[in-house]
DNA sequence: ACCTGAACACCGTTCAAGT
DNA sequence: ACCTGAACACCGTTCAAGT
């Protein structure tokens, strides 16, 4: 029984042979990792645990904790479905908005990951590139485009961050907590806690939100 | 020389008395540190040094580290400026946002704080049960005007938590490393890293942005 | 070339003890 | 009642050493 007993990995860890580490297989034990117990699972200990190792043989592929974090954020970029083709622009940016909603919203980690401050490396930059194309075709200069598309990238970012307060397990206990100490002269507020919410609200709301804004942006 | 010389704080802390230490003056320190050097300073350890006092100190005066911040996040929020009073319900919702953010702007620690999963108490209500009577008075229903809340506030998170990579020092930095290794195919977002950001474009995007939202949220 | 061992400078938090 | 001391179970990362 060695250090790494009990934790359910799929990588045999008993003697890995010269060279079977990779800078690939330790990003995807910590994709694994991520998935399965959250980026707080996600430590350069506890990886090299998962693949049998040391601590320190992981910084042969890879410079510090961060790079590891852009790598594994790079991968959740590059698996995002293609940016939607058609001819209203203002229907494809919407559709590409949802898409990288529902990709992300996937991928509770990688949220997870932004939010702390990580940021997405160079396997982004297509998807950028395809909504300031989309922007331009809708009519906007570079200027109104780069703006636009920072609008409605803090939209997205922030309704993803948010997301896990509004799951209804996280909701009651927090909603309740809240509202523990007394609701006089905030009945508005003790209401909308109150306010049921069903599975799939969450990407309707963002859907509504996302035409308002889009609305706004867009010339017409 | 304790162990808490060299660190510049105010609070003299050669011998406590009993009873020195209240929980009003360690979040105060928790405040100070963070304006300081941000919230990765805002340690049990750290601020219970700045007091001149053992770390298991603190653990009278709240439970543990979440109570900390959530208490420094409740002073931020009673330090809001007053809701906007007037007659337009769609102008005072536009200020009252563009209130929230120049108050938390002020504050990055706070949004850093939030940004990594810490909420705002009890404190934010009042602002909450605010907006949502604009909502109201704009003429959104019960749960159109939850969802006009939710909307409001992702973007306003969202471009918060946005800040730090927008400005011109992260910025030239960050851009220059994703578009080093090349950017052939992608001409919009190299612009875009080109395109030069003056010191309030931040607040001026966020105001822009913020009135497409309300337009496309609001009846009329 | 690739990996290990031991160490450094940190964390939050527990428990038992001092005054 | 209020605070301390020592310890536990962690971090990321460095440096020197092994094979």
């Amino acid at each position: 029984m060695s250090s790494t007993a009990g934790l359910g990995n799929e990588v045999p860890y008993r003697r890995r042979r010269r060279g079977a580490l990779s800078r690939a297989s330790v990003v995807d034990t910590g994709r694994r990792l991520a998935e399965r117990e959250g980026m707080d699972a996600v430590t350069i200990r506890r990886v090299a645990a998962e693949l049998g190792v040391t601590p320190m043989a992981l910084y042969r592929h890879m410079s510090d904790k961060q790079e590891l974090v852009v790598a594994m954020l790079d991968d959740v970029a590059r698996e995002l479905p293609p940016l939607p083709a058609g001819e209203d622009p203002r229907e494809c940016l919407a559709l590409a908005f949802v898409g990288l909603r529902d990709h992300l919203a996937l991928s509770p980690w990688a949220v997870e990951a932004l939010r702390s401050g990580d940021l997405f490396g160079r396997a982004a930059l297509p998807y950028v590139e395809g909504v300031l194309e989309l922007l331009e075709r809708a009519g906007l200069d570079e200027r109104r485009g780069m703006e636009a598309y920072w609008a409605l990238w803090w939209f997205t970012f922030g309704h993803l961050t948010s997301l896990p307060a509004t799951l209804p397990e996280n909701r009651r206990g927090r909603m309740a907590l809240l509202l523990s100490s007394g609701t006089e002269g905030l009945p508005r507020v003790r209401r909308m806690g109150e306010l049921p919410l069903r599975p799939g609200d969450g990407g309707r709301m963002f859907r509504a939100g996302l035409d308002a804004l889009l609305g706004g942006l867009l010339p017409g």
